[in-house]
DNA sequence: ATAGGGTTAG
């Protein structure tokens, strides 16, 4: 064109200048910068400028966006969002934030553009201050109701982890879109209220909305975590009817997969895995090789490691914190060293705080205790609380109450408001059978009003979940429970197996012990599951916290007389009961 | 006909 002697005019530049972003030609950008300074027509164009400070921006030259802001004699609106914008998607959510303040005290007006910028940054550096500041001037600019503010309104304030704004804002929304729903099911699910995310997709689904891919890939996480598998099921099936557009998604696919594996169901998940040829990504592989690891086949996510690799997937550090786990799980520890090893020498991956946290567990739990101990001394970085809480894990596993009591000091002045560790440690000294110990600590929770989680185990039967909490009474069935469990346990002593009686964790004769084993909340769910299941039929029981090892026995022995599969899914880990024995090996 | 915005998977 310019060859050709045609003069190029605004739109052109615009237009060339877009096409140089998308395809991220750096060069062609700035030379076609400098002549455009020959044709003097920067200064007379603002949107041949603003042009060129969203294509500085979208190539990752914030640096230059800023140059070029600095010197324009005057800006618009939207060269303030630009460069807005630009820092807060190169990573400067502060700098953005300054440039906001600058805006406003410079008596440019801000629009919903700018708004929606600002709160991208708020979410981003995750300060709910400054999200709520912004939602005032909101509110003070009469825009609360705007469609596009309240979207990012609600982003922002789930990712500053506070979900009660986020409702509150969607609950106020005069219009919604399908872009609100996704919001508020995502905000949902990412802050760990599975329930509430559940309650949401079905109130849009009965409301006649349809949801689109990224409905399905923000609602599967939450069946995940709740191991909800007939409702992730369904949510398969609706993919599948609704045809290319959704199934072809790998976000879907990725999503779906992780579900069928924390929903324990590791056979169908891998012969979807295995459908994704060739497209597998990164994320693909590392939530199979995670899936491998919590189900206690360290082995196979080896394997599956090195045949990402094999295909010129480049791990990253996530994809090294699935094959760590997978180590530990299984009492790998030589592999987990190579792997620590070759994550820094070859792949150039800093460990972070996690990849410790899961070098810690590897040590701690195959035994290794003073091992850990000088590992997280020597450790480049400040160990948090979740490092020696490994730590302390591995001393209760071992019964080490010597440096559990000096681990304990670390995690309590890490986290003194963390009822888990003091829980943990309580759990350590009644395990050892040092009553007094325990009950010091029990006050010590008490004073500070500390809120600990009660153990509680869930089973789905035809289609209704059936929820047991630990001594609980209440579930209708529990005598015909509890009769069958005094069998069980009866059957194995002839065996053999004694109760294992330090894990019912409280003072008192054996009768009384093995009394308040029975009542465990797994337990519970497990008989129930076999009382009420046709026969045959797998038994899939959820806990939030760890498995009791006594439970554990019980389960081995179940697994054998009644002929059932029983899949207990627990707070991080999964074990297969079969014939009598657990594919954990005793690892977890 | 020209420049800027909101939601997904490990």
């Amino acid at each position: 064109m310019l060859n050709a002697g045609i003069a190029a005019d605004s739109y052109t530049f615009s237009c060339i200048l877009k096409c140089f972003a998308a395809s991220g030609s750096v060069k062609n950008g700035e030379w076609l910068h400098g002549y455009l300074l020959k044709l003097d027509l920067a200064a007379c164009s603002c949107s041949v400028v603003n042009s060129l400070l969203s294509f500085y921006a979208k190539v990752g030259r914030v640096e230059s966006a800023r140059k070029l802001f600095d010197e324009l004699p005057q800006r618009d609106v939207v060269s303030w969002n630009s460069m807005i914008s630009g820092y807060v998607a190169n990573g400067g959510s502060e700098e953005g934030l300054e440039v906001f303040k600058e805006m406003t005290s410079s008596g440019t007006k801000p629009d919903i553009f700018t708004l929606s910028a600002v709160l991208h940054a708020c979410a981003s550096s995750g300060s709910l201050e400054s999200g709520k500041s912004v939602h005032n001037y909101i509110t003070g600019q009469g825009l609360e109701s705007n469609l596009f503010v309240c979207n990012a309104l609600m982003d922002m304030y789930a990712k500053c982890g506070s979900m009660e704004d986020a409702s509150l804002v969607f609950s106020q929304m005069p219009v919604k879109d399908i872009i609100s729903w996704n919001t508020i099911i995502g905000g949902y699910t990412k802050n760990d209220l599975p329930n509430e995310a559940v309650h949401h997709f079905a109130t849009m689904v009965s409301g006649k909305w349809e949801p689109d891919g990224r409905t399905i890939s923000c609602i599967l996480p939450a069946c995940a975590s709740l191991s909800a598998l007939n409702m992730g099921r369904q949510i398969h099936c609706h993919v599948l009817r609704n045809g290319h557009h959704l199934s072809d998604d790998r976000h879907i696919t990725n999503a779906l997969v992780d579900m069928y594996i924390k929903c324990g169901a590791l056979v169908l998940a891998r012969s979807l895995f295995d459908t994704m040829i060739p497209s597998k990504d990164l994320v693909s592989w590392t939530v199979m090789i995670a899936g491998y690891g919590m189900h206690g086949f360290g082995k196979e996510a080896i394997r599956a490691f090195e045949e990402m690799r094999r295909d010129g997937i480049k791990p990253d550090g996530v994809s090294f914190i699935s094959v760590l786990y997978a180590c530990s799980h299984s009492g790998l520890v030589n592999e987990g060293w190579r792997f620590f090893n070759i994550m820094q020498k070859e792949c150039k991956i800093e460990p972070s705080l996690e990849h410790y946290a899961c070098m810690v567990d590897l040590l701690s739990r195959s035994g290794k205790l003073q091992m850990a101990y000088e590992f997280i001394k020597g450790m480049p970085i400040k160990p948090d609380a979740t490092i020696w809480g490994a730590l302390l894990c591995g001393c209760r596993i071992h019964h080490d109450v010597k440096l559990a009591e000096r681990v304990a000091e670390h995690v309590f002045e890490l986290e003194p408001e963390n009822a888990r560790y003091y829980v943990l440690l309580a759990n350590i000294y009644a395990e050892a059978e040092k009553w007094e110990e325990v009950k010091e600590l029990r006050v010590k929770i008490g004073r500070r009003g500390l809120k600990k989680h009660p153990g509680c185990s869930w089973i789905e039967v035809k289609g209704k979940v059936h929820v047991f909490v630990a001594k609980d009474g209440s579930h209708p069935e529990v005598r015909k429970i509890e009769a069958l469990l005094r069998k069980v346990r009866e059957g194995m002593k002839k065996e053999g197996f004694s109760p294992k009686l330090r894990y019912a964790l409280m003072n008192g004769d054996d009768l009384e012990k093995e009394m308040a084993l029975c009542g465990h909340s797994e337990k519970l769910a497990m008989g129930f599951g076999i009382l009420n299941l046709p026969p045959g039929k797998t038994v899939r029981v959820m806990k939030n916290l760890r498995v009791c090892r006594d439970c554990h026995e019980m389960a081995k022995f179940m697994s054998k007389t009644t002929g059932r599969e029983i899949i207990l899914r627990d707070s991080n880990f999964f074990h297969h009961f079969k014939d009598g024995s657990c594919s954990c090996r005793g690892f977890w």
